[in-house]
DNA sequence: TGAAATGTTGGGGCG
DNA sequence: ACGCCCCAACATTTC
């Protein structure tokens, strides 16, 4: 008798190498049925943001294309996940389904109810780790309870045996006799209204084969550098997976072998891809931090008035008079991408210059980032406001001259997604307004006028930071 | 993966 | 030769 149907529930592991849900459907040798849902309301209070659902959908689109190679094809539907995979395991007979864990707080607690049922209806429902390293509820410290600290954390991992990825080979994927209604891709409606999408196409390529091309590219280069060169962001010194590895396509233990087989020690960049771990952990055992933050005295932080909003504006336009933080905000806006360093600038500027509520930062990345994560994003801004774990200390307050100073000595960072400013003289590019009127003027810089003065004073912004927080601190 | 203030040291100009 | 001052360079402390 030929085997039943498998489902797989293709979720944030948009890829067929190292998928152990799509490895166990073909394992079982009956008809595999691919299928992505589209479900809003299951995301709880982050559905995604816009950035994310342009990935999505050339990532679908791309994965959609892969499986056609092999004779099958990607599902696609919108609504209640366990609905439409209960009317699917219906409509298909399947005696199995299968899916990668996704470690998000509502993920986890709709996954159960589904597997649950599924299970109490004779029908296989098993899931796998496929986006960790680590399953993060097996990890904790010597108290068994969760580590709040990333070194000692790390240090632990260090220890622990990392699976190898499983490689996927074939020709051809049994489908079903006839193939169950779709919809077609566009009916997703993941592609903004209007396009401000227009720069993404010509950085990235989402997809599997993307991802692919992208490690490939790091592994034989920048990664020898890494150490030194993932500070400056004119230069193209980091792997920039971060997006592939949020969408699964490509897998934190394809990029950790990646890693170890080259000649140069990876333990530098490993400790990024341990950050991330680390950041699955911590929402893990607290769930609540995406909005809470995570050391109670900070519910009673003396935030700034910003009544018109006008303050959150200008940070998120790239206008806030320091070249620095605007030239991340550009970036981010146009590429849907900041590099790390000027992330922490950019979020110690919201959070400490402007005393603005990180919970806004948190939103406004999660609206514009292409790698936006949940748990990546509420470990960097948390981190960066001092509320979290592990988390800089109040009086660790950026200052985005010098900071642009170091990591952009050249200016060439802020001259590429700052224009207005591309012809100011090298020392000048981080402070504008200490350049005489002349050199302003041979350099079309009109100050209050195509780019802006200082929406803050550094000095005194740095002084009320640290008299809110050593308010904070009785 | 902080910045600024304060302290220390030593060379050099100068009377 | 000596003391004094200035200041750069570096170290330490503080927020």
């Amino acid at each position: 008798m030929p085997a039943r149907a498998s489902i797989v529930w293709f979720r944030q592991d948009l890829r067929l190498q190292d998928n152990p849900a799509f490895q166990a459907a073909v394992g079982r040798g009956g008809p595999v049925v691919p299928i992505y849902v589209l479900d809003d309301a299951g995301e709880g209070r982050w559905p995604m943001g816009g950035a994310s659902r342009w990935w999505l959908h050339h990532s679908l689109e791309s994965l959609d294309l892969s499986l056609r190679r092999l004779g099958s094809r990607l599902l696609l539907a919108r609504g209640d996940s366990g609905e439409i995979l209960r009317h699917l395991v219906r409509r298909t007979g399947a005696g199995a389904i299968y899916w990668n864990r996704r470690h998000e707080p509502s993920a986890t607690a709709r996954d159960a109810t589904i597997e649950a049922e599924f299970a109490s209806a004779g029908v296989e429902a098993r899931s796998f780790n496929g986006e960790l390293l680590h399953a993060p509820h097996l990890v904790a410290n010597r108290q068994g309870r969760p580590y709040q600290v990333f070194t000692p954390y790390w240090r632990h991992c260090l220890t622990l045996p990392v699976e190898p990825p499983v490689r996927f080979r074939a020709f051809r994927l049994p489908g079903p006799p006839t193939w169950p209604k779709s919809l077609d891709l566009p009916e997703l409606r993941l592609l903004p209204g209007t396009r401000w999408d227009s720069g993404f196409g010509a950085l990235w390529k989402p997809g599997e084969a993307g991802a692919a091309g992208r490690l490939r590219r790091f592994a034989a280069g920048a990664i020898g550098t890494y150490a030194a060169r993932r500070n400056f962001p004119a230069l193209d010194g980091t792997s920039m997976l971060s997006p592939f590895l949020h969408f699964g396509e490509i897998s934190p233990r394809q990029v950790w072998a990646a890693a170890k087989a080259q000649k140069v020690d990876p333990s530098v960049f490993l400790g990024e891809i341990g950050w991330r771990e680390f950041a699955h952990h911590l929402l893990h055992y607290f769930p609540d931090t995406p909005e809470v933050p995570l050391r109670p005295e900070f519910a009673r932080f003396p935030w700034a008035e910003d009544r018109k909003g006008s303050l959150l504006r200008a940070w998120q336009k790239g206008r806030t008079g320091y070249p620095f933080v605007d030239a991340g905000m550009r970036q981010l806006w146009q590429t849907g991408w900041m590099h790390n360093r000027v992330r922490m600038v950019v979020a110690s500027f919201l959070v400490k210059h402007l005393r603005l509520p990180w919970q806004l930062g948190a939103a406004w990345f999660w609206d514009t980032l292409v790698d936006a994560d949940l748990a990546n994003n509420t470990l960097g801004w948390q981190w960066s406001t001092g509320c979290g774990a592990d988390a800089a200390p109040y009086f660790r307050i950026f200052a985005p001259v010098l900071q642009g100073l170091k990591f952009d000595p050249d200016g060439d960072y802020v001259r590429r997604w700052v224009p207005e400013l591309a012809r100011l003289p090298q020392r000048y590019i981080h402070s504008p307004w200490e350049a005489p009127g002349p050199v302003l003027a041979a350099a079309g810089v009109a100050l209050g006028g195509n780019y802006p003065r200082p929406i803050v004073d550094h000095a005194a912004a740095r002084a009320a930071a640290l008299k809110a927080f050593r308010q904070l601190r009785r």
